[in-house]
DNA sequence: TTGCCTATTGAAAACGTTTTAATTTTGTAG
DNA sequence: CTACAAAATTAAAACGTTTTCAATAGGCAA
């Protein structure tokens, strides 16, 4: 019923052999094969089974960028630099989503084991790193925007650690000594990265730390304006709030603008991320930028290079972050 | 190298149709059987290559959905639409970008000739229609989001030309008469249904069409801003600015409250799609909502059982929107 | 002419499954 | 026991490619 590399062959008067050489460009075919196959390709409308192919060359020649929803705008970025890096060496990207369950990125990885892509790219993976690192072992796996507590798989990151101390410092430095912080449940390493950083800075500061202030909810808006509200119905209210994501910091700074707290100066803001909407809601915000761009094309980068090679590269690598400062820091 | 169904036979002692078999759950295989396979699949940590199966049963399980970009954070609603539907019949919904280009569209689509997937949502195509519809004849093509000029293809997505007609008509019934029009230079079908919509509404209130007040641009909120400045700077300025999304009538209201222009009272705005962010900005977006979630699920619903049939349906289904009245437009 | 090397070609094997068709085993009724 | 149907099993074919290996054709030197 469907047109196969046989029936090429037959209309073009040569054997499947030489097609299938016509139609991967080897070289040792001549002119009038050539010519005669891709003839018949066209009067048929042949075109190629890559089941066939991918069976036979165990090789798919696709990457799955596996993450948990397509929300997170940033991420947009961070595919772009992916695909830029893929296309050079012939793969393309596909991505899916997990709705941040566990399971169902398991299932996903699953077209791993199952051959159905070369590699897989976890951006912010939920599976515990135990699971991950047993994984990388046997299959071609990196993680971008992120880190595994194990270090044993090719990751390929920013500091966050250095980033939320960094945006920390700089409220301190701006002469704010009741910081909050606005985090995730969630126990992403990422987001134990910031905190951590941000402690670091207090310390640094000889600030003491005051479980008060902080607030642990989702990573969306709501989070920020519940955690605003929560943090500014305290006793000793905070004079700076750092968020773990632009998306909450203005959830965060909408509380606040609504209830007359003059955003730059009664109360400072810093985010993470430096998504496009940040420097839309007004007063802007003042936000951690990390090379989203860079990230997807290194991690891909470096997980074809792994996929050439039986010693895979385990490292972490870890790309300059940037603080971006704007109206919400009094900037 | 590889553990392949050979080798769990043979562990288990029994031969490759029966492991087969218990991996498919056929019925018709003994308790032992089914025992030893699983004992031995076990062992080996056995998972069966998706390569194989896909090319015997010509069928892959997997639909494709092809998107310009991850930017515009409602397709998030609409995937997860896709997702159910397809998890219900045991499909997985993969996602590929084409960064708007059409030609890596095509590229993409070439993984449904290939067969490497079994099916195709297009959201927001940027092929010519007659070279989807024509495409749409030898395989399972659907159309999300969008429709086409062409009338022969699955498509489901909502009326934008009585969405536009309703959005413009309310800014009328609040007495605008100088209604602006922010649209993209991309003629993309939902883009001239919008502004036909806008057309016609103000036909019906018997207010002239002046083109002056119509501003071509891109999807992105920079093209609000400078279609806000662009039309503010009119001799006869505009009443009311209606935009084809609301990224663009953010950025749109972002220029007006940047230079002292009351929203809701001197100016109106009207944006489209209801995306999150139209919330959190403030004062708060007047938008047409779709149903996202909805048209995902029903498009992959309908695939599905095109995929089934050799009559595919092919009919175009259009889902009820709605007006969501905030402060932009006074309310 | 003969022999040999090179360039082109084709037949067949291989990739890992599922499924068909044939065979063996089991169970049951007579 | 025997006969026969039903159940379980297997060998082999099939899916559509690529690739190996052997074979053929052509060119050229001796």
């Amino acid at each position: 019923m469907n047109i196969t590399i046989k029936d090429v062959a037959k209309a073009a008067n040569v054997s499947v052999a030489t097609v299938s050489r016509v139609l991967n460009n080897k070289n040792n075919v001549s002119e009038e094969a050539v010519q005669a196959v891709n003839r018949a390709v066209e009067e048929l409308g042949y075109s190629p089974n890559f089941l066939g192919r991918d069976l036979r060359k165990s090789e798919t020649k696709r990457i799955l960028a596996i993450i948990g929803s397509t929300e997170q705008s940033f991420y947009s970025d961070v595919l772009r630099g992916m695909q830029d890096a893929a296309y050079v060496d012939g793969y393309d990207i596909l991505i899916a989503t997990t709705r941040n369950d566990p399971e169902h990125e398991m299932h996903l990885l699953g077209m791993l084991f199952s051959r159905a892509v070369d590699g897989v790219v976890l951006l912010a993976p939920k599976l515990d790193s135990k699971t991950i690192s047993d994984l990388s072992k046997r299959y071609r796996i990196a993680i971008c925007l992120e880190r595994l507590d194990i270090n044993d798989i090719l990751c390929v990151t920013i500091d966050n650690e250095r980033a939320g101390f960094d945006a920390t410092s700089y409220l301190i430095g701006k002469g704010r000594r009741r910081i909050g912080l606005i985090t995730t449940e969630i126990r992403s390493q990422s987001s134990v990265d910031r905190e951590n950083g941000y402690m670091r800075a207090l310390k640094a500061a000889n600030i003491p730390f005051d479980p008060e202030l902080v607030y642990y909810g989702d990573y969306d808006a709501d989070t920020g304006t519940r955690g605003c509200e929560e943090l500014m119905s305290l006793a000793n209210k905070p004079d700076a709030i750092f968020s773990i994501s632009d998306t909450i910091s203005i959830g965060a700074m909408n509380y606040a603008v609504q209830h007359g707290i003059t955003v730059g100066k009664d109360l400072l803001f810093f985010g993470f991320d430096n998504i496009a909407y940040s420097h839309m809601f007004i007063p802007r915000l003042s936000t951690v930028e990390q090379p989203c761009y860079l990230q997807g094309k290194t991690v891909v980068e470096k997980l074809i290079a792994n996929m050439k090679t039986d010693e895979p590269d385990k490292s972490t690598y870890m790309l300059p972050h940037s603080l971006i400062l704007r109206e919400s820091t009094g900037d």
